[in-house]
DNA sequence: GTATAATTGTTATGGTCAATAAGTATTTTC
DNA sequence: GAAAATACTTATTGACCATAACAATTATAC
């Protein structure tokens, strides 16, 4: 028996029937993801970095030495894309290239005391503006929330 | 007391230390639907749909007679960006345009036979694949990752 | 009732981002 | 020592998203 049109008029704001998308985790993900983005992109930006930036000065942070195609391994991006993000943050006094003496092809990354100082800064308000958005979960749903999305994201295929 | 640099040739692979990122819930969404996304987009393109065209089927095929400014709301996009997909659709011969006789501004949209069948086997196709890289998560694990991930979405800032 | 405002779909445009290919310098391998 | 591999870089491309502006139509204000 085929499903009658409703009148566009009868349907208003999110009262939308949904009986595949919503159930696929894919899309699910990208709807909590994009709840987020905007906002860490905001508090980022008030410092003058991007989500990306800001991603590679922490690791830097933690890494000090490490060299761009580890860095452009470790957040799964290309080697190529990350030189421009490099510039930025070594023109803004953030990060130092060094060359490593055992191989003159390599630059050794360590982030200024400014850098690192504005990464802990950036991190505690972004660990802020996350928490006004997961509020609404108590501890145990965020723990298991984040145990869950680092299994998905082992999942080797 | 400062930390002493690595040499570079001390980090291989996935030994990169991470103190800050790996606890943003932004980051570990991102990561885990960065897994998803390209196998939700290589199984539609299988049958010459992108996701976001596949999710414009999907809901027009639950939605029949919805309007273009709806469905831009629903999906949270722009309804000028939505208008070369539509297009791509009605051309394909997944969906129909009408003009909505109470307001010749609307458009109707409804899918055509083939395109709910583009739907719903495409729509198992996905499913599938997800359970390649969910399958690691018991179905309670799954459910629960569910309803948080709703919940978040709902979170009205 | 008519002028004004708002809405719908559309086109055009620009910005950001990710992926690829190719090039240079250096190191490793054979 | 020649050839292959690696590290960084540059240039380019296409996908994607947001915005502004427009015509046609409808709703609202007076």
């Amino acid at each position: 028996m085929p499903q009658l049109d409703k009148s566009p008029d009868d349907r208003v704001g999110q009262n939308v029937e949904d009986t595949v998308l919503g159930d696929l985790i894919g899309y699910r993900l990208k709807r909590a993801y994009m709840q987020i983005q905007p906002v860490a992109q905001q508090v980022l930006a008030e410092d003058g970095l991007r989500v990306v930036s800001f991603s590679c000065l922490s690791i830097i942070t933690d890494n000090p030495g490490i060299v761009q195609t580890e860095l452009a391994a470790a957040l799964q991006m290309e080697r190529s894309n990350l030189v421009v993000i490099i510039d930025e943050l070594e023109q803004s006094g953030f990060i130092a290239r060094k060359k490593v003496p055992t191989d003159r092809r390599r630059y050794a990354l360590t982030a200024t005391l400014r850098g690192r100082r504005l990464r802990d800064r950036a991190a505690d308000k972004i660990r802020q503006a996350e928490d006004t958005i997961v509020g609404c979960l108590d501890k145990e749903d965020r723990t298991r929330l984040m145990a869950v999305l680092e299994r998905l994201e082992d999942q080797r295929t």
